[in-house]
DNA sequence: GAGTTTTGATGTCTGCACACATCGGTGTCA
DNA sequence: TGACACCGATGTGTGCAGACATCAAAACTC
């Protein structure tokens, strides 16, 4: 019996919370189910079935899998239904999807991935930033730097985290490059999940304090070569720090798909 | 008359071609307007008028905006209508986006982020997938570099554009970082489009085709410092060749959001 | 100016007609 | 008899039209 979503009710309690639209939460929902492989690939629904486990309208239903195909998640098909598609073909770029993988078992792929990009992207735009950061953006950043070691020196672990944030954001929005700058959002969440998770020390590493202001002072210098190198340092340090957790995630080679 | 689509008819003729869904073109139509500017930033639709200027109907309509809601193109109030977003919220990594930008004018700039991208990211791959890839995708990519090469200099253009989207895939694919390997479609975007705008030489660059034997083999070998130099050569003389297509491209800096 | 009502847009539901890929039956030919 | 091509039935997504629900902006009242 489609109704009104009335709060608590229903034994099949598929689309969680409230707050937000219905064909959002059912694109959340299918979302994670197939990311998390409860969905397998190659899995075949139907729009009509998804009506009565969602309990929502065939509308409901359509926008969902209209968005989960702009995401490569599913496709569809006239006479068959419609079907998982294999991670091959998901967008690894969307926030969602990142999101999902984030709670999911692969979580510690996703991370491996994000930290390799973050590695390869921010010593480019540290680089950029030196060349072609506006004055204003320059001195944010060293002013960030500053509070940033200070607040490591304190062991304020919260402020910490919204300044380290706050660092590599205004770092990638210098860039000038809005894809770097794009990246941003994933970011906070690698940095975000880290504290959350317990990964972080109770006193960062003085050195790695120090690479950021080194960092700040080079872009604001102009000196492309030393932002640079200081980059890559962070880098390392974070990559070293962070590679305990994905130590047991088999890479994936893709194949080449010739189109 | 809201009716059938019937082939050639309407003189509003909004929703180019066929053999596409009709919101597919829905899509297509109003993203492509958003992204050249022709729907600025701020400008308001409301639903049923696109219902009309495009003769779809509501349901078509509807399944296209939230399609580009997820694209971060437009946001939908109650009471307010169909919002067109700014660029700082469109994801710059969604290939559609990049499709779109790359047929508008800021066609300089999205090659420009595309380049830099790829410079940031490929030397990165040619690293990891010195250290990780299976044996069969380094002959591969060992056998590509060959062809390329002979490509280059009998001047079989169409052959060579193949290869050489050929190599950088396989190359990108060997990292085993599915973001790496994603970014191959946007890559085979960018060389299409460098040989369809006539914007490559009759006969490559001799040190362009021995740098990616030298690459290839490096890869093989398992010589991840070699394999990144020779990638940074060869990502350093593209920008240098396309440089040029962006020289009065202003760079944006995006204002940092802090949700 | 604070609180209330009205209004107008999106959000959701439903029933229907159509397009078309797939499957299975039928007919033809060897 | 068996293999193959054809063709129509079937079922599913796609598109359409109209209704009601919801909710936030805007107008209104006090």
């Amino acid at each position: 019996m489609p109704t009104l979503w009335n709060g608590a009710s229903q034994s099949q309690f598929r689309l969680e919370s409230m707050s937000t639209s219905l064909h959002h939460r059912a694109i959340e929902n299918l979302g994670t189910r197939i990311i998390t492989g409860e969905l397998p690939t190659g899995h075949i629904m139907l729009a009509e079935h998804l009506e009565e486990e969602l309990q929502v309208s065939r509308s409901v239903v359509r926008e969902a899998v209209r968005v989960l195909q702009s995401l490569g998640l599913v496709e569809t098909t006239k006479r068959v239904g419609i079907r998982v598609l294999p991670p091959s073909r998901w967008n690894p770029f969307d926030s969602q999807v990142i999101r999902w993988r984030l709670s999911s078992d692969a979580r510690g792929a996703q991370l491996r991935s994000l930290i390799e990009l973050r590695s390869a992207v921010e010593p480019a735009a540290a680089e950029l930033a030196a060349n072609n950061a506006p004055a204003q953006l320059r001195r944010e950043l060293v002013d960030i730097a500053h509070a940033l070691r200070d607040a490591g020196h304190s062991g304020d672990a919260q402020k910490f985290l919204e300044l380290d944030i706050a660092f590599h954001s205004v770092l990638l929005s210098g860039s000038g490059n809005e894809m770097f700058a794009n990246l941003m959002g994933q970011v906070a969440e690698t940095l975000t999940g880290r504290t959350v998770h317990g990964l972080m020390p109770d006193h960062p590493h003085e050195g790695a304090l120090q690479w950021h202001v080194d960092l700040a002072e080079a872009v604001a210098a102009g000196d492309a070569a030393t932002a640079r190198a200081a980059s890559e340092q962070i880098m390392r340090r974070t990559t070293s720090r962070l590679s305990g957790t994905w130590t047991d995630q088999p890479r994936v080679f893709l194949p080449v798909r010739r189109s």
